[in-house]
RNA sequence: GGGGCUAUAGCUCAGAGGUUAGAGCGCACGCCUGAUAAGCGUGAGGUCGGUAGUUCGAAUCUACCUAGCCCCA
């Protein structure tokens, strides 16, 4: 009768997961992990949305393995963690998308197409890839609610997001404002960073260097105090690539900290620039009628003064366009044509390139737009949507321009003028347009924000309750964000996002913000649909939502604003959304938030992280998150990015065909996550070696034998650990270790440190408790009796608790083994995911796990040794010596000796105490505890220590129990406890092994006896081997035949250990005869022929 | 330009103040095998990125520099 079923041969792990996939369908595990009890309460997890509008790569497979583990581990620690799915369905990418299905680029063109019709082709597209994300969820193990995903389209998600945005409004948290952002004129859209980091080119564009005069009558205090006064010859020196932005020249700035110069021309011009500029300033000047070009910064010094005595001066713009008055102004009068135009201070201002004073148009720069706002100046946009200067009092001779036609006749005034120093060109990479290839303007446009700087402390303070792991992204990466915050501008013009509910009047301005469908309805005197979030009755996009229009009490009437909502702020506001909170679930909600866990990679700090938070932290008061774990990008092999272009992305599907699922969250976890990682399916498959094979061989080991003794489970009454072989106990020491140590790691989010720690246990499981209990299990059970039994209750034990130290890591093979083990029926509980963490209850012996380290040592310096002698460890040896520093490592020695026996092939283990005869003693100072007491005068203590005869200073301490040296003048006391005593081999022979605590003797003689022996074991290896090759059973009985041509001495052999070669090979019978002659080997006696036959 | 992370063996990574710096892979040599050659052992291989400092003592702490990666401008 065979208990268990026999293991498929080889390593079959990606067929075995594809059956555990199946059976967790079949009996909706995952649904019973959330329905069964959880004396623990709620453990929340949110699920942040991923964009479903890309096949997934590696990296989304190590954010879903590691958002996979904790919720497992929770649940097997008593939690109910629900885990509901999520979909980021708006935004540009989608959008993008469809524009390239299309063939098309512009505002213009979709807007010609139809907005409902395009809005139609983004949602539609939101489901082309979700199928591919299920089945890599499901391939990975990734246990989550995909019937109940949330969508961040759906009516209710958006009718949240609208409640929120009117609280944020009523707490005067939105607002509008101008924005600096880069612009396409020509396909009228502002672009995301991204799309301008994809179009950097090299490019020349006009450099003009410009004088502006300044107003006579002022004064200028140089650096030797003196007063400089100003006459209509004085002029500043701005420099400038964008000629047409003079247009709306407003001001100019200046460091206060530089010093500045003032040079006279031939001309009699006195020009004003910084000194010490890092580049030339290009002038020309007249000498016998021809036109030299010069550098100003040669030009001998009239005076020097300090940036800040430069603020405040009047000069003349270049250009009176016309402006609204301003009104409140940092200087006063306001900057004016007619009170002439203000130099202001500035820390943007460099010495790089230009002038070191900087001109400034606020539509056109985002450290302009700052500038003019700071200091109250006036904001003239002269360009208008479609990159064409407008028609503006005072430059309506340059109307109609397209931008960067209007430089020519401007700088060709401003020569006329005399106002150019000097005009040529500049070489410098620039942004253009990724779909055009027009250069890009930087253009103030109208945005939404929300004031999040106004809440920067709450956010700072809200930030030290979350846990981040690493812990460095607190401070450093998403603190310096918060302590550098700026107001987070939320609109889009665009078309498939969730519309901004703000509706202004657009004859006195008015703005009322909606809150609820109920309110749009009501406001603007529409029925209430019978289902209001049926979207055949009502659809929140555009352009449906923008048809609401009513009549406001100034007579005007009331619009929406075209402008759709970051998505950015869609997925922040998902821990409320997700559950149409206000509308519905305000207990969920209440429960629900913060989340205990969330995950993802490190580019979601200024992402998901950062949107979550701000949301949380301006309408709730509270962070989103309680701890954050966050991963690192997942490379290529070399470190590189994957990317299309470079050809080197790895498909995860790929490699999970090849190697399993489990192999590849095993990598993952191995290699610590929330560090950029280099991934390779080679990587992948190394990881797997140095677990998945073990655990597996363990399991072979486990079934071979209990098969063929028929053990089963619960069959005999338990043993008690007490009475249990010492390797039993020791391996259920090291697994009570094991249990405890993964818990606290992952109660830590510490996942490399765990899943190493599980690799330790394989190897002391496989390679030490197998390794040395191997006898145990082969003992026929008469003879084994309780020592045999004792074995398998540990192994068995071991095992199954194992399947659930692993479940949450490998949930593949974890239950595998569970339902291979029939741990499911011993325990009544159907699946490993639905058994409780287990905890080893065992009074440690510590000594004797530290004994058995050290026979472990003794065995890994004999070994060497032999291999030093070159003596096979098949070959007996008489005797090892064993030499330690410490007479109290002798116990365990001599009480584990047998185990040095087998491992080494030895018939005698000896202690040492003459260790004068084999090693020298050395006495080392205890740095740790010395260290602190003694300062400088360790180092020399530590000369002391190694003048004398080690020997002798332990015989001293012996009998005194403590030390008195003379250090430079004063007496130092120190007892055994300060000192680390260690033993180095008097001369290294190949015979001898070793470190500072132990070290190990082999007698290298063999004498006739042993190599008798030896020769003796090696036949019982070879016919091992013949059996292996004829594939025969592990119980199956043979019967041997041998034949030796050459004398006697191997018959001698055969005859002396006939007993021991039957027993060891399952022989009933070893006859000479001269038909052997399968297998023919030599030994150290000569020949011999074998064959072997079943029985 | 600002911020963050990383730099340790040929490769992938541990080590976070204590004097002989580790593991796995790869390489060389060898061994065991009635679970396992997708196994086991041994060995070679390191001025711990550089410089300066703090300390009795630095891979570890500090400062600066260099290189790579990420985020922001």
């Amino acid at each position: 009768m065979k208990p268990f079923k026999e293991l498929p041969k080889g390593y079959p792990f990606p067929d075995l997961e594809q059956e555990i996939i199946k059976f967790w369908k079949e009996r909706g595990i995952f649904k019973k992990t959330l329905s069964k009890e959880s004396p623990q309460g709620e453990w929340v997890f949110y699920e942040g949305p991923p964009t479903a509008n890309n096949k997934p790569h590696v990296g989304h497979v190590l954010t879903r393995v590691v958002k996979d583990l904790f919720p497992r581990f929770k649940t097997m620690r008593g939690f109910r963690v629900e885990r509901q799915a999520g979909w980021d369905t708006h935004g540009l990418p989608v959008e993008i998308e469809i524009e390239k299905k299309l063939g098309i680029s512009t505002k213009k063109e979709i807007e010609e197409f139809g907005i409902e019709k395009f809005n139609r082709l983004c949602l539609e597209s939101v489901h082309i890839y979700e199928r591919e994300w299920r089945v890599m969820s499901e391939r990975v193990g990734f246990w989550i609610d995909m019937e109940n995903a949330y969508f961040t389209y759906h009516s209710r998600y958006i009718e949240s997001i609208w409640w929120a945005l009117k609280e944020l409004f009523k707490r005067g948290l939105l607002f509008k404002d101008y924005k600096i952002q880069p612009y396409c004129a020509r396909c009228g859209t502002t672009l995301s960073s991204h799309e301008v980091a994809q179009n950097y080119k090299e490019t020349e564009d006009p450099s003009l260097w410009l004088l502006f005069p300044l107003l006579a009558g002022q004064k200028i205090e140089t650096t030797t105090g003196e007063t400089f006064p100003v006459e209509n010859n004085v002029y500043l020196l701005a420099w400038t690539t964008t000629p047409w932005t003079l247009l709306a020249h407003v001001g100019l700035a200046v460091s206060p900290e530089f010093t500045y110069k003032a040079v006279k021309m031939d001309d009699d011009k006195i020009v004003i620039f910084a000194d010490k500029l890092l580049n030339e300033v290009p002038a020309l000047e007249y000498k016998e009628g021809k036109a030299v070009k010069i550098d100003l910064r040669d030009k001998t010094p009239l005076f020097f003064t300090k940036g800040e005595k430069l603020v405040g001066l009047r000069y003349k713009r270049p250009f009176n366009t016309v402006h609204a008055p301003v009104n409140e102004s940092y200087f006063n009068p306001p900057p004016s044509d007619d009170s002439g135009w203000c130099v202001f201070p500035a820390e943007y201002v460099s010495l790089e390139n230009g002038s070191g004073i900087v001109h400034t148009a606020p539509p056109f720069g985002d450290d302009d737009f700052r500038s003019g706002k700071q200091f109250g100046l006036p904001f003239i946009l002269t360009i208008d949507e479609e990159g064409r200067v407008k028609n503006l009092s005072g430059i309506e001779r340059f109307s109609g321009l397209w931008f960067k036609d209007a430089d020519k006749p401007i700088v060709k005034e401003l020569r006329e003028r005399k106002l150019v120093l000097f005009f040529g060109s500049y070489l410098h990479s620039y942004p253009f347009c990724w779909r055009c290839e027009q250069p890009l303007i930087y253009l103030a446009s109208e945005n939404w924000f929300i004031k999040t700087s106004s809440k920067k402390e709450d956010l700072i303070e809200k930030n030290k309750q979350i846990n981040w792991i690493p812990q460095h992204i607190k401070e450093g990466r998403f603190g310096r964000w918060l302590e550098n915050i700026v107001d987070w501008a939320i609109s889009r013009k665009r078309y498939w996002g969730t519309p901004i509910p703000v509706w202004s009047c657009q004859k006195c301005g008015t703005v009322e913000v909606i809150g609820s469908f109920k309110e749009l309805f009501e406001k603007s005197g529409q029925p209430i649909p019978s289902d209001p979030y049926d979207n055949n009755q009502f659809d929140p996009h555009r352009p449906m939502v923008d048809r609401f229009k009513w009549r406001c009490s100034c007579g005007g009437t009331f619009e929406r604003i075209p402008e759709v909502l970051d998505a950015w702020f869609d997925s922040g506001a998902m821990p409320f959304a997700h559950l149409h909170y206000p509308f519905e679930n305000r207990d969920k909600f209440t429960k629900r938030f913060p989340a205990d866990f969330i995950s993802e990679a490190v580019d979601q700090t200024r992402g998901w992280f950062y949107t979550l938070h701000a949301l949380a932290v301006t309408l709730f008061n509270s962070p989103a998150y309680k701890n954050c774990v966050v991963l690192g990008h997942v490379n290529d092999e070399k470190g590189r990015k994957m990317s299309k272009r470079l050809g080197n992305v790895v498909d995860p599907m790929e490699v999970i065909k090849e190697t399993g699922a489990d192999a590849l969250r095993w990598y993952f976890y191995l290699n610590n996550p929330t560090l950029p990682s280099r991934f390779s399916a080679r990587l992948v498959k190394d990881a797997a070696q140095s677990y998945l094979i073990p655990l597996w061989n363990s399991i072979s080991f486990f079934t071979i034998y209990a098969n063929i003794d028929g053990w089963e489970p619960g069959g005999k009454e338990t043993i008690p650990l007490e009475e249990r072989n010492t390797l039993d106990k020791w391996i259920v020491y090291k697994l009570k270790t094991l249990r405890d140590r993964v818990t606290d790691h992952l109660e830590s989010f510490n996942l490399s440190s765990a899943a190493k720690e599980i690799n330790d246990f394989l190897d002391d499981l496989t390679n030490w408790y197998i390794r040395r209990s191997r006898e145990r299990f082969w003992a026929s059970v008469e003879e084994g009796g309780k020592e045999k039994e004792s074995a398998y209750q540990t192994l068995y034990y071991v095992l199954s608790t194992l399947a659930k130290i692993i479940a949450p890591f490998t949930p593949f093979i974890a239950e595998y083994i569970y339902q291979h083990l029939q741990v499911d029926k011993v325990e009544k509980v159907e699946s490993v995911h639905l058994a409780d963490w287990p905890t080893v209850r065992v009074e440690m012996e510590q000594s004797l796990v530290e004994g058995m380290d050290l026979i472990k040592k003794v065995c890994k310096y004999a070994r060497a040794a032999r291999q030093q002698a070159k003596i096979k460890i098949r070959q007996p040896i008489e005797k090892i010596t064993v030499i330690t520093s410490d007479s109290s490592l002798d116990k365990f020695i001599t009480e584990y000796s047998h185990l040095i026996k087998e491992e080494v092939n030895v018939l005698k283990v000896e202690i040492a105490h003459n260790k004068e005869k084999f090693v020298n003693i050395k006495v080392k100072p205890n740095f740790r505890s010395l260290g602190p007491k003694l300062g400088k005068k360790l180092r020399v203590l530590q000369n002391f220590l190694t003048s004398i005869k080690g020997e002798d200073l332990i015989d001293a301490l012996e009998k005194e129990g403590e030390l008195k040296v003379d250090i430079e003048g004063e007496e130092i006391k120190f007892s055994e406890k300060d000192l680390e005593i260690a033993i180095e081999p008097k001369s290294k022979t190949v015979s001898l092994e070793g470190d500072s605590r132990v070290i190990v003797l082999i007698d290298t003689r063999i004498t006739p006896e042993l190599l008798e022996m030896g020769v003796a074991r090696e036949i019982i290896h070879f016919i091992q081997q013949e059996r292996k090759r004829k594939n025969l059973e592990y119980t199956q009985r043979i019967k041997i035949k041998w034949y030796t041509p050459d004398g006697t001495k191997i018959a001698d052999v055969i005859k002396k250990f006939s007993d021991w070669i039957k027993k060891e090979t399952l022989a009933i019978d070893i006859v000479h005869s001269k038909s052997a002659k399968e297998l023919k080997f030599g030994t150290p006696l000569g020949e011999i022929n074998i064959s072997i036959e079943q029985i």
